[in-house]
DNA sequence: GTATTATTGCAAGTAAGTCGCAATAATTAA
DNA sequence: TTAATTATTGCGACTTACTTGCAATAATAC
């Protein structure tokens, strides 16, 4: 299955490379509001995140955040960095610290999803 | 607010303390079937969370899992520890490793959420 | 230009979790 | 032991995040 090019994925593709930040769904379809609908944009993430363009980060507050994968080539992805959730302003962040976790006898990863919560440092200043 | 004993706290209770594993709303259900109501169990989870009895994690499927505290205060908890979840079998059990991140100056973390997924030994046997 | 088929928009569906409210029952005090 | 207080329950309705079926649209390849 080939994919194509089409209006929705270059601005989804471009809100996310211009945000200094993971996105939720609902911020990219508050940028994109009007221009691409709200299905098609969760279909683009999933694509992204099948190619391994972008990485889908599930916080503790049970959303999915986007991020642009920085580094990676399609077989190689080291998404081993934990992620940073502001409860007051609801931003998630990547943290650089990569960490390695070792498993039992037996037991195979496939997927790393760490999420530290807290309040960030724009927050806490206020 | 004092809290009351009830059946239904009781049986909640008493999956949670069976089980090997971290439980989900979902699974204590089944357990419970007819005896407790969805929302009751939900409510009785959420209680256990804010006494600090159990704590709440939240996997890569989005969804929560409970595990009873072991080895924790009421005022000083340690859940810095990674979850494993099986994408076989949607175990999530708990791993002993204890973790600790730094965050940059003018974070504060509250709290830890960190969840590798996979197969676990049972499942990639079979 | 035409054919192929990936992608889109819309509407409807699913699943996890929450909430309001009246009824029930655990605790406390009499 | 009984009565009063109020935490807890069950029910139903609701919210929110995300998915899916399907017909229409539009990228790409020839």
């Amino acid at each position: 299955m080939k994919r194509r090019n089409t209006p929705s994925k270059t601005a989804v593709l471009s809100a996310l490379s211009t945000a200094q930040t993971a996105l939720s769904h609902e911020k990219i379809q508050e940028q994109l509001a009007g221009e691409v609908d709200r299905a098609t944009i969760y279909r683009i993430l999933n694509r992204f995140c099948d190619d391994g363009m972008v990485h889908r980060i599930v916080a503790d507050d049970g959303k999915q955040y986007f991020a642009l994968c920085e580094g990676c080539t399609h077989e190689e992805h080291s998404h081993d960095h934990f992620h940073f959730r502001c409860r007051s302003c609801d931003t998630v962040e990547c943290l650089t610290n990569e960490i390695s976790v070792s498993l039992p006898e037996g037991y195979r990863a496939e997927g790393f999803n760490g999420v530290i919560s807290g309040v960030c440092r724009g927050c806490s200043v206020e």
